[in-house]
DNA sequence: TCAAATAATGAATATGGATTCAGATCATGG
DNA sequence: CCATGATCTGAATCCATATTCATTATTTGA
């Protein structure tokens, strides 16, 4: 006998897998899912068509492990700003800071992220991750409500707005980079600036007492 | 000669394409613009789907028109309301209730038009109505500063995150609907307590200084 | 009513990328 | 270094609709 699954194979195939999934990621973080091709993804990875079926079982499970793994990523950092210690306003401040910091620097990313029109096994991800983040809104906006930060009445439903509100205003059609960069070629709004009016109306809407400045 | 582009015709030849696009809408509004299709939609208009042809360039172009002409109408009830008699956070009240009230009601047609992947010259139609439906709410900002009923900022800004956060909270996947629909068959969130939630984060998130109740 | 011009028909074709698979290549154990 | 069987290859195939177009039916003016 011969060929046994060894333990250096499953590794090597570990490896291999990852390298096709960044090579998709950096497709999709380049020109969003639209440009993410089976026979393109296998050139740039350096492997033939068919060989991307021996670690997927077809495009749109690809696409969504690419989703899923690049998602993940931005849930953690959130969530890590949300568990830091302080009042919840803080914590809520200090994570849209990053979350739009983030975005801004890879817009085309956090589009295909959070608008994209994509594969339905995308979109299936998309829905679980929207609400992973608002669960993770919910309870800072718990934590908030209990030390005094916010006065919220709905909080499932408060963190749906939360979640638009952000979305919408930083990677949206929306967005001041979207406006600038369809309209004419004026400088846009500094990300200082953005990050600061998205601040103020979420603590705003939420009743937080102190407000930036 | 003969066949001349007479007025009957024409006149025909309108008739034919709105009822065409009415057909469109209906199976847009039922079942969303993934399942409208060239042959199921000359089916039901009860035409042959080349027909289909002589009144629209090709599908996305249709599936653009149907996009349109739905779109408008929300837009211009919205606009409406908008521009009624009234201090301006009051018109906002209005709005909002319609707006949720009526996509409360369609819930599938509204979520074709907000947020269902679709062909390109529909995304095009949506980034420009989008901006639309923005440039009204910066207008009524602009007057609740002016009439004391709201205090902002950054009025295009602000008004993205009003659409954001009114778009996710009723129609995304973080809908209370959406939400029961996918989970347990719990009776969902009435209208009026959902309305009552996305209004109060609205005018806080404004400045607003009377809030409901 | 007829001839000319236009519109309607729907089966056949085009399309464009995902998926397959017969043959070539390669890793392993003996 | 061979035999075995797993893996890799990429051109051929599939697939689901959109689109076309030769043919048939309608409309119009004379």
């Amino acid at each position: 006998m011969a060929y046994r699954t060894t333990a250096s194979r499953l590794e090597r195939d570990q490896v291999l897998r990852e390298h096709v999934l960044d090579c998709a990621l950096q497709q999709v973080a380049e020109r969003g899912f639209s440009a993410l091709t089976m026979s393109g993804l296998a050139r740039n990875a350096g492997i033939a068509t068919g060989s991307l079926y021996r670690h997927f079982p077809g495009k749109g499970a690809l696409a969504a492990d690419v989703f899923v793994k690049a998602t993940r990523i931005e849930l953690n950092t959130l969530k890590e700003q949300f568990l830091a210690p302080g009042v919840a306003s803080d914590r809520l401040r200090n994570g849209i800071a990053q979350f739009a910091a983030r975005a801004w620097h890879s817009r085309q990313l956090a589009y295909a992220l959070i608008a994209e029109p994509a594969e339905e096994e995308v979109e299936t991800q998309r829905l679980y991750y929207r609400q992973a983040y608002a669960t993770i809104y919910g309870e800072l906006l718990a934590d908030g409500v209990r030390d005094g930060s916010f006065l919220v009445e709905n909080i499932p439903l408060t963190a749906a707005c939360l979640v638009g509100a952000i979305a919408e205003s930083l990677v949206g059609p929306l967005s001041p980079q979207a406006r600038v960069d369809r309209e004419s070629g004026l400088p846009s709004e500094t990300l200082e600036a953005v990050t600061h009016t998205i601040t103020r109306f979420c603590l705003r809407a939420l009743g937080a007492k102190e407000l930036p400045q």
